[in-house]
DNA sequence: GTGCATGCAAATTTTTTGCAGATGC
DNA sequence: GCATCTGCAAAAAATTTGCATGCAC
């Protein structure tokens, strides 16, 4: 496995420029939410950061979640994970509904629309939410074809 | 107050001819869902179906949403509520962040960016949920101007 | 040293389940 | 009549809170 140092360090970076103390159970959590494979539960967290208590795995993955390390994915089922941003900013995801993997669209497909809409209706469209949900490539495959 | 029940047997019909019973608590639950004026979560209808008990009111929302008949509106912090779909489809909600109302639009916006995601992805997108947040015209003129 | 952060455990909140009895069709 | 549906109450799951103590800076 690949040492997850490299990557923890940019974010204990980011807690320390704003002002958070980079605790040990602040560690606890990152390391775990670092060891992921993809997207993952606050519960997953609370099993894996032992380092850490209940309460805390909450508000430190909220407290990600505020400083963009941190990004939702939403299920489509309604059901909430959580996933590494990386350095990139606001993104989209592509989720196998098979294999649940994640893939990032790094560019935000809906910049057109938004303007389009905001003509039309009228609104002040200033965020939005989108997420795709469909078969990845390898599970195209494996998948018997369309009948 | 306008009479509901020119929105209740539509509603009751669709039931019906899916071969699902037309319990009185379940007008129950529809009565409330038809009294609202937007939005609203499972704990409203708990709150104001007291013909039902709470394991029906979940279990009917849960039905009518996968009738068609109630569609979900993720807020942004990330909640999921309910409203009614109506007679459309397929569509997507302008949600006011400041007074919360809703506006449908009643076609989908994305087709288009499904067709060229699934090319230059390789994935096979089925589906996708997208809400737009904002001010609505009348919020946005009751809002000091952008400074 | 001082104030942010933590742990703990209990309280809340939200949703589900099992099952005997009721009831729509 | 009989399968579907219901209420109930308890269980399960998910999240928050209060507060004394700890520890990062």
């Amino acid at each position: 496995m690949v040492s997850e140092t490299a990557e923890l360090e940019p974010i204990v970076s980011a807690l320390e420029s704003r002002g958070y103390r980079v605790t040990s159970s602040r560690r606890s959590v990152l390391e775990a939410v670092l060891s992921q494979a993809d997207h993952f539960t606050v519960e997953e967290i609370l099993r894996q950061a032992t380092g850490a208590g209940r309460a805390t795995v909450f508000r430190t993955i909220r407290l990600l979640c505020e400083l963009g390390v941190l990004c939702r994915v939403l299920l489509e089922d309604g059901r909430l994970h959580y996933r590494l941003a990386g350095p990139r900013h606001h993104h989209h995801h592509l989720v196998c509904v098979t294999c649940g993997r994640v893939r990032d669209l790094d560019e935000c497909v809906v910049g057109n629309l938004v303007r389009d809409i905001s003509q039309s209706t009228g609104f002040d469209v200033q965020g939005h939410w989108l997420e795709f949900y469909g078969l990845c490539q390898s599970c195209r495959q494996a998948a018997p074809p369309a009948e």
